[in-house]
RNA sequence: GCCGACGUAGCUCAGCCGGUAGAGCAGCUGAUUCGUAAUCAGCAGGUCGUGGGUUCGAGUCCCAUCGUCGGCUCCA
């Protein structure tokens, strides 16, 4: 008899040999019934997999990340399966599980048509109508070998040549099929249920584009339909979020021909941009940054005193001068370190935080483009802190409050990663060390969890970087803090110390919004072109019922322009009806309806956007209200 | 940059096998003065992304080019 410690801590005995299923069954006919694969002793197995000794075992469902990867696992070969049978020609390359899905990489002469796509989808369902059994094989590196050179599945070849040693080869057969695969699967194709295939797309033979061009499938499965329909949903929703679709049906910015990667703002979105910049600027006031402006073209000789020009020139622009070489700027820090350099610093000045909201330019791909989330030109809302290596834990922190004030007023949620020395970096391990440790005391000062992303830091120093989770669960990094020992090296930084001597003072570059253009995308999204009243462009819209209300709407209108408040009357002669509509699609927060019993009572007649009629209230407490709401920033 | 799809009025889209461009919304004009998501009628609006080519004839076919969209290691 071998011990089974189960998840829940309970332990149980059973015959050596028993499998994961029997297991499963042992506890539940329902958990039998819905398990996927188990994990013994942390390592994922199929259910198949017979217990020769005490082992920890958990059985793996849909609802465990785990679980679901072996089921797009599953999926992926079945997809692989059809392809072979409908284009035996194809050669197979990879077919990981991915986040909401999975996809699965062919080598075909021709690219695959949506109608293949379709007709590969039905070939998917007459495979898992056949309810194939998934059934491994281990062999040997060179069995493996022979058995995919005969099938001439270079790729396959290509991957067990560049496995470790000492790996364990194997395959998973079902029926007609099989695929060099680590697994595990689940027991069979019948296991699986709702398929979809989603979408085609170009990409390289392990993402280098020194190798051929393969063509991907994505696809995705679920165990239900109903639960297949809510991704698909989501997806939908997601679409209709669209900051690109929503900036051109609310007026906000606009991408042209004339300026690829070069946002155009229009007046309703200057408006959200000048009041996230009044908010930046605000907040940096009180915690003592200093704003500084520098110029967007600077002379060669600093770039490559920057390291710039060195490593950083296929993502620059140039231009010529009186025949000197100048760059636009990819960075603000060079110019900030200008600025600090302009006179002495005395220790008592530290730290020194320079804020700027930069406008940078970088060469992306053409084909990267995207929104306002991948541009060529934006702006960042950089500082510089520079200060003493004493100061730098004090500083960390304060800079993550900055972070946690701002994205709770946009009730964006966060999580943070710590990212540490990679290989290739400069400095010594003493001051990495310091650094380091300086970015860990700060994070648990603030008692706050993260993740460790060890090597991942920049070559000049480590880093912490914020992750913004939308209201669609989509997450996108925004702020992030780097630690940096070698700007100060390269610009011959100093301050007078104490002792009277020259010292070298370290740097903070930071970020909170990232690039206020794409976080004017995130925001949008987020909000689903719904802005929080002090974001919203238009805050309110009167909208009198006929034309003797026009003159009280007017007067209206007007104490709310002295008040600062974005407000517009909709004096055109329409039904009330159409008004409300154009108002509602427009998303804006406040609709006023003015009619006869408004006018006698001195009220207004509150329609909020998502609320619809709230009834008539005095013009003065509506006021007050509003005003509350924008200085609260209130999120609704 | 690479692979694929796409580009027709301000917007959303139709346009068959190549025969000389159409709708809805928006806009303008007029009527209607109306109480919480579209009042009615009329008018105007396009060198079909751009440049070549094939053809008696091109929005439609071919080539080039620009742009947009989906992708381009979450690694058996």
């Amino acid at each position: 008899m071998i011990k089974v410690t189960l998840k829940d801590g309970s332990v149980r005995e059973y015959p050596a040999g028993t499998t994961v299923l029997e297991v499963a069954r042992s506890i539940s006919q329902g958990l039998a019934r819905e398990a996927l694969a188990g994990k013994v002793n942390g390592k994922t197995v199929d259910l198949s997999y017979p217990l020769q000794e005490d082992a920890a075992v958990e059985l793996l469902t849909f609802n465990d990340e785990e679980g679901r990867a072996v089921y797009r696992h599953s999926t992926a070969h079945v997809l692989a399966q059809a392809v072979k049978r409908l284009f035996p020609e194809a050669k197979l390359a990879i077919g990981p599980a991915i986040q909401d899905g999975f996809y699965y990489d062919f080598d075909v002469p021709q690219p695959f048509t949506p109608a293949q796509l379709a007709q590969i989808e039905e070939e998917m369902n007459r495979i898992i109508k056949e309810d194939l059994p998934f059934k491994r094989v281990e062999l040997s590196r060179e069995e493996a070998l022979e058995h995919f050179k005969k099938r001439g599945e270079l790729y396959k070849v290509e991957l067990i040549n560049d496995l470790p040693e000492d790996a364990v080869i194997s395959c998973y057969q079902q029926g007609d099929f099989d695929d060099l695969c680590a697994g595990p699967h689940v027991p069979s194709t019948g296991r699986l249920k709702s398929v979809k295939l989603m979408n085609i797309a170009g990409a390289y033979w392990r993402g280098s584009e020194k190798n051929k061009m393969l063509q991907r499938i994505y696809g995705t499965s679920f165990p239900k339909k109903a639960m297949l329909d809510e991704h698909l949903f989501r997806i939908e929703e997601a679409k209709r979020r669209d900051h690109r679709k929503l900036g051109q049906e609310l007026d906000l910015f606009s991408i042209q021909e004339e300026g690829p990667g070069f946002p155009f703002f229009h007046p309703k979105g200057m408006i959200i941009r000048n009041e996230l910049e009044n908010f930046w600027r605000q907040e940096h006031k009180k915690r003592g940054y200093r704003e500084i402006r520098t110029p967007i073209i600077l002379n060669r000789s600093l770039w490559e005193q920057s390291g710039h020009w060195a490593h950083y020139k296929e993502n620059m622009y140039f231009t010529k001068i009186d025949d000197a070489d100048f760059a636009v700027k990819p960075m603000n820090c060079p110019g900030s370190i200008l600025v600090y350099k302009t006179s002495l610093h005395s220790y008592r000045d530290l730290p020194l935080r320079l804020a700027e909201l930069g406008l940078v330019h970088r060469h992306e791909l053409s084909g990267v483009l995207h929104g306002l989330m991948r541009v060529r030109c934006f702006t960042q809302d950089d500082a510089h802190i520079f200060m003493l290596p004493g100061q730098i834990k004090d500083e960390i922190i304060g800079v993550i409050d900055l972070f946690d004030y701002f994205y709770n007023t946009f009730g964006l949620s966060y999580h943070v990663e710590l990212s540490t020395r990679p290989e290739k970096s400069m400095g010594s391990d003493e001051i990495w060390e310091i650094a380091t440790n300086s970015l860990r005391d700060a994070l648990e000062a603030k008692n706050m969890s993260y993740k460790v992303n060890e090597g991942d830091g920049a070559f000049y120093g480590p880093k912490i970087d914020f992750h913004l989770t939308d209201s669609l669960g989509r997450t996108w990094q925004c702020g992030t803090i780097q630690l940096d020992f070698l700007m100060p090296e390269k610009f011959d930084l100093t301050y007078v110390g104490e002792d009277g001597q020259k010292h070298r003072p370290v740097m903070i570059h930071r970020v909170v919004f990232g690039s206020i253009e794409r976080f004017i995308g995130i925001l949008t999204e987020h909000f689903a072109g719904a802005f929080p009243v002090w974001l919203a462009p238009v805050q309110v819209r009167v909208m009198p019922i006929t034309d003797r209300h026009h003159a009280y709407a007017r007067e209206l209108v007007k104490k709310m322009e002295a008040l600062d408040i974005r407000v517009e009357l909709d004096a055109r002669n329409e039904k009330i009806n159409y008004k409300i509509r154009e108002a509602q699609t427009q998303k804006i927060p406040y609709m006023l309806v003015i009619g006869d019993r408004e006018m006698e009572q001195g009220a207004v007649a509150v329609r909020r956007r998502g609320k619809g009629d709230t009834g008539a209230i005095a013009v003065d407490e509506f006021l007050v209200k509003i005003q509350e709401e924008i200085k609260n920033k209130t999120i609704f």
